[in-house]
DNA sequence: ACTTTCTTGTGAATCTTTTCACAAGCGGCT
DNA sequence: AGCCGCTTGTGAAAAGATTCACAAGAAAGT
């Protein structure tokens, strides 16, 4: 939201403008930064620059962060091919899959490698995360041998709920999930 | 989960087996069942079977949803070939594209229809749900359009905050954010 | 019929999040 | 310099969510 407001050559921001565009409360976005620190000016509100530089330090998204993309599919191939996650700071540095037909494969200028290959890349090329793009049925085996390899988080697009030590953040994209809370809140609307 | 434990021939199921696949309480579990009625057997847990088919009716699941995709990009393609959609009971009745290459390409049983449709479409295939697979700059025109044309929900891939009226739910599915959120946990824990 | 073993459903207690409301501070204007 | 119009940062209050803990009910064994 900030790098859009910079687009539009906005310098300052208050919290009741970030509270419109991200559908919240003024009081919300103050009370949440407060916790981080003391960013704005009384009178003026947030320096926009200064306010995204912060946000990126605290969130980690001042370095870049090597991630290794597990299945070469559908949804694999829309992530791959997506420009954003570069552009964020996400490098996809291999991806992986378990079918000979895939492996070899030239994906811009990845090549398609192996699945039993996910751990020595993991340590060789220092992945921290890994998106697993697997049937459901692979997933937290291909869970348990990226966190025994050295990965420190997981965005897993399978629709199962992975185990993994409790210092690992595992953030899941259940999409079927998505739709089913859009039809609950219709449903809920019509029935109250 | 419940369709899982079917699977395994499970027939009934107690909260705290629930809370430690579902990654939560035995007292979550059945205060959040609780809301919506009582479903449980003391000393036996619930019925898999019918606890299953009470959640599809709450869920609003006890039906077809039909949905238009809209944008046959990278991502919408993908999401057009995800066979798990229609399993679920979510049925693409159409998918709409404003690139002139890309109308009229068929696409299984579908064919590419010109952007300028999608109203006439959703009201004559009475179209529940758009899926927005566009770009971040057509979202907002494309999501007021949809409402405009008695769409009842929205799920957003567009990496904004699209502004409808408050009745229509949305759900956003913004995945740069959810890396994000990775990034954020991993560097919190490294400096705490 | 009675005891034992489970497990639910739910008030009450606790913990967390959100909202309220206002003193304090900043900048511009006279 | 002094006043005015804004907006932050934050304690305190209110609302909401989670956890505790236990009476009550169901089955199974004796
Ligand atoms: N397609 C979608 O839009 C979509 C949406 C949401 C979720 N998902 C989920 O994402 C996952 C992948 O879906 P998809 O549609 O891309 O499926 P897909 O079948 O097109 O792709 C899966 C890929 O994973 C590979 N694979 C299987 N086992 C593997 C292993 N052990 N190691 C490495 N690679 C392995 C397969 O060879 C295949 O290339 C599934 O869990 C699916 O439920 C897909
Ligand atoms: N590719 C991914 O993995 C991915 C992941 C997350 C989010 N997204 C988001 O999803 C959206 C689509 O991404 P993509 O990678 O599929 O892009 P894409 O460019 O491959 O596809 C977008 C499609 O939308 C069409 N389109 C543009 N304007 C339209 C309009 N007004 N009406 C109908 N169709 C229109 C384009 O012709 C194109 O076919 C973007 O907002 C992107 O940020 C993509």
């Amino acid at each position: 939201m900030l790098e859009l407001i910079q687009d539009d050559g906005g310098v300052t921001v208050s919290s009741e403008q970030l509270a419109r565009r991200g559908h919240t409360t003024a009081a919300q976005v103050r009370k949440d930064l407060s916790h981080f620190g003391s960013f704005g000016k009384r009178g003026l509100g947030y320096s926009v620059d200064e306010l995204r530089d912060r946000l990126r330090i605290i969130l980690g998204l001042d370095r870049v962060w090597r991630v290794i993309l597990v299945g070469a599919g559908r949804i694999g191939s829309a992530l791959f091919e997506y420009p954003d996650f570069k552009k964020r700071g996400y490098d996809c540095v291999a991806v992986v899959d378990s079918d000979p037909a895939k492996i070899g494969e030239k994906w811009g200028e990845r090549v398609i490698r192996p699945a039993e290959e996910l751990e020595s890349l993991i340590k060789e090329l220092h992945a921290a995360l890994v998106i697993l793009a697997v049937p459901a049925s692979a997933a937290q085996l291909v869970a348990e041998r990226s966190v025994n390899a050295g990965v420190r988080g997981i965005l897993n697009f399978a629709p199962v709920q992975i185990q993994v030590p409790e210092d690992i953040p595992v953030e899941n994209v259940n999409l079927v999930m998505e739709l089913e809370a859009l039809s609950f809140q219709i449903t809920r609307a019509l029935t109250p």
